[in-house]
RNA sequence: GGCCCGGUCGUCUAGCGGUCCAGGACGCCGCCCUUUCACGGCGGAGAUCGCGGGUUCGAUUCCCGUCCGGGCUACCA
């Protein structure tokens, strides 16, 4: 659906104004305002839709005047001070979906007002990481765009800030404060003895008149400039998933808008972008709740229209607390180097938080942009289940073109970080009857496919086409693949013991030999017949004793594909090496 | 401490006042398929819907309280 903007005067809010005017008059998109008996007042949702303020449907443009046509423009705007994690890439996969469901535009913005913690990796691991996943920006510091600049330190010293901020100090809105750190702590603390809420409620400043203000100035002593926060009001903001939420203004700090360096805060910045850049909806995480009612009220106080605010969950770990390397990974990249593939994994981390109202769960990029709704949105923090991730690659890796497949797989093998990972890979979790994981091995497995793949692409192939099924990621095809490609396969002990030391062996591997002399046929059911022969020579009633021995000599494992399927693909030359080497394991 | 958010099988979730002694999926268990392991198919165990009140003829669904969990409480985002 189209979605409209329209301008309304607001007179100056007032406490009891705002939550009526907004209730009764901009929200036609209110789908149930569920009362309470007695008068008391329910919490109400909005609609799936859910408009921003100053946007409605046909009826409100007909009872409100002017309407202009509006698209969706979301934005993903990260601090650039780290890894992209799980958590925010699930946020940027809402938006992003949520951008294409509208075909509206997603921008990218870099948040980097904090100097101090500014990390130049960080940004280029942002764009790479979700050009791998596949999320593609309308707009960003990348690729420019009508908005630019699209980093906060370049739009600071353009002037954006600046322009703005003098506005709000005209206005009344903000003032400048003097308070140097140490005297600010020590208010902290004294209110801190005192059981009061921490925070700087007015300090010196906030009602200093002019002069004193102008003389600290002309002292040229250090500011800070904050949002004066009206008093004795009731703030309520509106959330796109979770409904109203009321803040009482006297329990909100005046909070600092422009650091003494001249940087504007998080605050501040995000919020003069959000409007100039016209952000209709603004996905983040539940964290910045408590802080939207000075957001909500910037909007007010420069008498913008605000956008949608949604408050996603937050994805845990296992254990509820924060999700951590011992569940996995926190690091985006790292699902990748452990064999994942994007697809599958943004599906699976689209389904924690969200859900389509149906049952389907296996999901095309497609398919969740069609159904991809603000309705399905989760107001409780999900975790993050691997295990149910890796059935979902294994479902994914087994839907694919063999031949598209054994390419993931080579670019997995040749992507540099892969390397990287596997080398400084320590098993934080080890399971519990298994030795913990060996980055050493597995990349020295995934090394073996790359090179196997530059010798006999085909032979390969026709491996992993066996191992497709038994699989649930990438990297697993190492060790499934191993026994393919080494002249010499590591002999299971147990097996050996097991299979290889019945007294039927012996025959039974001179037989093998004595057939493949016969005829060039390896076709899968030469094998068949080969193999059937010998058991009903042997007058044995079941296929097991011939079939077992056989593997094991064959991969030195007790699992596997189908014997003759593997027959089929090792060949005559390697079938006659290896039962060569397997007797020497007899005696 | 203050403020805010959240609470359905172990996990992700469906559920919008009766169709729910709660449906699906992962995981787990069993059976079938089968030369093994997987895949696939079938079946099973598993949630007194955090707890207590209230509203209602009727509450997982609405309201209040309470408990528990989480977040915020910076010149960080």
């Amino acid at each position: 659906m189209d979605f409209f903007r329209f301008d309304l005067a607001l007179p100056p809010p007032s406490p009891a104004y705002v939550p009526i005017r907004i209730r009764s008059l901009l929200f036609d998109g209110i789908r149930r305002l569920r009362c309470g008996r007695g008068g008391q007042v329910g919490q109400h949702r909005l609609d799936s839709t859910a408009l921003p303020i100053g946007v409605g449907d046909d009826r409100t443009l007909r009872r409100h005047g002017t309407l202009k046509p509006m698209s969706v423009r979301v934005r993903f705007a990260p601090s650039p001070t780290g890894k992209l994690h799980i958590g925010a890439l699930r946020t940027v996969f809402f938006v992003h979906l949520f951008a294409k469901k509208h075909g509206g535009q997603n921008i990218l913005r870099i948040e980097d007002t904090d100097r101090t913690r500014y990390n130049p990796e960080s940004e280029r691991e942002f764009i790479e990481t979700l050009a791998w996943v596949g999320i593609e920006f309308d707009e960003g510091p990348h690729i420019g765009g009508p908005n630019a600049p699209y980093r906060q330190s370049e739009r600071k010293e353009a002037g954006i800030y600046q322009e703005h901020i003098d506005r709000l100090l005209e206005l009344g809105h903000a003032y400048k404060a003097f308070e140097t750190s140490q005297e600010l702590e020590e208010m902290r603390e004294f209110q801190t003895i005192n059981k009061q809420p921490t925070g700087y409620f007015g300090g010196s400043w906030r009602d200093a008149n002019p002069e004193q203000v102008e003389a600290e100035i002309a002292a040229g002593k250090p500011y800070v400039i904050r949002q004066r926060i009206p008093r004795d009001r009731k703030i309520v903001v509106q959330d796109g998933i979770r409904g109203r939420i009321e803040f009482e203004s006297n329990n909100l700090p005046d909070p600092v808008l422009i650091k003494a360096d001249g940087m504007p805060t998080y605050h501040f910045a995000a919020m003069v972008d959000d409007h100039l850049m016209g952000t209709t909806h603004i996905f983040r995480g539940e964290e910045w709740l408590p802080s939207s009612p000075i957001h909500w009220l910037l909007f007010e106080q420069f008498g913008w229209t605000p956008p949608v605010f949604i408050h996603c969950s937050v994805i845990v770990g296992a254990d509820g607390k924060k999700l951590s390397k011992r569940h996995g990974a926190t690091r985006v990249l790292d699902y990748g180097a452990q064999g994942y593939l994007k697809g599958p994994l943004k599906n699976f981390i689209a389904l924690i938080g969200w859900s389509p109202g149906d049952e389907r769960e296996i999901m095309t990029e497609e398919e969740l942009v069609e159904a991809f709704d603000l309705k399905g949105l989760q107001t409780s923090p999900g975790k993050f289940d691997i295990e149910k991730l890796k059935w979902m690659n294994g479902s994914a890796i087994r839907a694919m073109d063999p031949e598209e497949l054994l390419e993931a797989l080579l670019a997995l093998v040749h992507d540099p970080y892969t390397a990287q990972y596997w080398e400084e890979f320590e098993d934080e979790n080890p399971m519990p009857n298994k030795p913990p994981i060996d980055g050493k091995v597995i990349l020295h497995r995934l090394r073996l496919l790359g090179g196997a793949a530059q010798r006999d692409r085909a032979y390969l192939l026709e491996a992993v086409k066996l191992e497709q099924e038994r699989v649930q990621t990438l990297v697993d095809f190492g060790e499934a693949c191993e026994f393919f490609l080494v002249d010499e396969v590591h002999m299971e002990q147990k097996a050996v013991d097991k299979w290889l030391k019945q007294p039927h062996v012996p025959a039974l591997l001179d037989w093998i030999i004595a057939k493949l002399d016969e005829s060039a046929d390896t076709s899968v059911e030469r094998f068949d017949a080969i193999l059937k022969e010998f058991q009903t020579n042997a007058g044995m009633e079941k296929l097991g004793p011939v079939v077992h021995p056989t593997r094991v000599a064959l991969t030195g494992k007790t699992v596997g594909p189908g014997l003759f399927e593997l027959m089929s693909v090792l060949g005559a030359d390697r079938i006659r090496a290896r039962i060569a080497r397997a007797r020497t394991f007899i005696s």
